[in-house]
DNA sequence: CCCTATGTTCCCAA
DNA sequence: CTTGGGAACATAGG
């Protein structure tokens, strides 16, 4: 669930909340996650997002790389409150603490040394249409595909891969290398539109995300496509499909997506 | 019991 | 070397 908005509104909110302050404790409750006690009694400098990637970096040096994969949150607590369930790590600063929570244990949290990971060119400000048509050449496989890998573009996932290509009227089974300039041209601005809006929107609370603070974002109001199979269209009035494409759920309008 | 789920990485085959 | 398909990771919910 957490792709680029999601990040970005955790990265804007962590940043107003912990730059300049002092890590007094750190505390792994999964063996799978390392110790971090070496950050302890180190100020936060600065908090910033690489794809789905958060990175905290400290006044040692440091950089801290967080991703957040399926199902992993954020929630900072000023009270001293109940621990929620399953949190896996937890930060201790003098005004408050941060969970890090996350039932399926897929959230990783390393050091820099193990970045940069390969990571394509952020969508925000909109990418240069040239470079897409040469990552694309050659590329037979679906489009909608190709938007997911991160290291052609950094920070779309399935959601608002689909909302983008509706957006764009674009099939998302289209061979890539069968679009057109005009065509990546349609894509690119409408990767700008949906991710400024949901960033916005504090992203899409479908099911599960919460930002910083526990509160839902907003943007499962403005979804057009995705999660909508058998619905009207809202720009054509045609019925909403679902197909599966590289095992993901995918969600388009037949006539109006070509 | 079965299937599905938001992401990434690894293995393998063409 | 590149590309693409599928399984694996761990868990909850319908």
């Amino acid at each position: 669930m957490p792709e680029l908005p999601e990040v970005e509104t955790l990265c804007r909110q962590l940043r107003k909340t912990i730059v300049g302050h002092t890590l007094l404790n750190t505390r792994t409750l999964d063996e799978k996650l390392e110790n971090f006690s070496e950050l302890e009694n180190h100020q936060v400098i600065s908090v910033t997002r690489r794809g789905k990637n958060l990175l905290l970096s400290f006044d040692n040096g440091r950089v801290l790389v967080i991703h957040l994969r399926m199902t992993g949150r954020l929630l900072w607590q000023e009270e001293n409150g109940a621990t929620p369930n399953y949190t896996r790590f937890i930060m201790t600063f003098p005004h408050g603490r941060i969970f890090f929570i996350d039932p399926r244990r897929f959230m990783t949290i390393t050091w820099e040394r193990t970045f940069p990971v390969q990571c394509g060119p952020e969508p925000l400000p909109r990418i240069d249409p040239a470079y897409m048509t040469g990552r694309g050449k050659n590329r037979k496989g679906p489009i909608k595909t190709f938007l997911l890998d991160q290291t052609v573009i950094a920070g779309i996932s399935n959601i608002y891969a689909c909302e983008i290509l509706h957006l764009a009227e674009i099939a998302p089974m289209r061979p890539v290398c069968s679009l057109d300039a005009q065509q990546w041209q349609r894509l690119l601005s409408a990767a700008d539109a949906i991710l400024n809006k949901a960033v916005k929107c504090r992203g899409t609370s479908i099911s599960d995300w919460r930002d910083f603070n526990g509160q839902k974002g907003t943007f499962q109001n403005e979804l057009r496509v995705y999660g909508r199979d058998s619905l009207p269209c809202p720009r054509c009035g045609a019925t909403v499909v679902r197909c599966s494409l590289g095992g993901r759920g995918t969600y388009f309008c037949p006539e109006c997506q070509t």
